[in-house]
DNA sequence: TCTATATACGGTAAAAATTGTCGTATTTAT
DNA sequence: ATAAATACGACAATTTTTACCGTATATAGA
């Protein structure tokens, strides 16, 4: 429980690596030989992180990711938000579907949790873990 | 992604509901149709809290569970750890299975962030919640 | 002493979430 | 044209979480 994803945790892992090659162009397959990472999934992660300019892709043989400017100004929090959708440590904090609302005795309590944590990754950056 | 576990929800409600009524001894049963929680899942949840004194369990007709006065006082981040061991938002944080560990380039800065959240679970008690 | 009620505990089944794989399309440098 | 790369969707495998079942033990009360 509390944990974050592998897709995080890879996204982590390579936008840091392109961070530390500004500029250059550097190819999915790269960054899974170098750190493990199956090919497919990264790919994916990656391909979301273009959709937000988090970075840019480029097509084609030579083609690749780079960091964007965007990159080190993103917030923990949207970063994860991107990748694994709002995050809460429970649903009720977005979701009302629980079927308990009503006599749920630690939903405040909780949401204060929430809140704090949410605090933590909104002022934490990309750029803190580069 | 970072959610608690309905285990751990379902500790904190029922915790919560035996300090509203301090002394009294409630039942699991009483419990799980107050708030809609399998019965069974709640009892093992509470024998783990009886087992580190959290609560304390009387067994036989008129039995049930009372909170204790170490209710208060235990922190989150411990009330986490007897219901699902050491907390960390990575693995390698207490793990040294990890085969990438050496060239890891993100290890140092999670790690900062896991001091971040343990270090919030650590200064919150359940009385906090109760 | 018998019975009913409650906790204690282990094993396993079911469900959900995560992770990984595959196939195909599209773009583009050479 | 060809090869290399991203883009995208569907699905399979794995892991984690959640729920359920059976049995043992303790104890209050008739």
């Amino acid at each position: 429980m509390l944990k974050i994803t592998r897709k995080v945790e890879y996204a982590l892992i390579a936008v840091r690596h392109l961070k530390e090659h500004p500029g250059e162009l550097i190819n999915v397959s790269e960054i899974s030989k170098l750190y493990g990472i199956p090919k497919e999934v990264l790919a994916k992660t990656m391909q979301k992180l273009a959709r937000e300019n988090i970075v840019s892709s480029y097509k084609g043989p030579h083609g690749g990711y780079k960091a964007t400017s965007k990159a080190s100004k993103t917030t923990l929090y949207n970063f994860f938000e991107i990748l694994e959708g709002p995050t809460a440590i429970m649903d009720c904090y977005f979701d009302s579907g629980c079927i308990h609302l009503t006599n749920c005795n630690i939903r405040g309590p909780i949401n204060k949790i929430n809140d704090s944590i949410r605090n933590l990754f909104d002022n934490l950056t990309l750029a803190d873990i580069s």
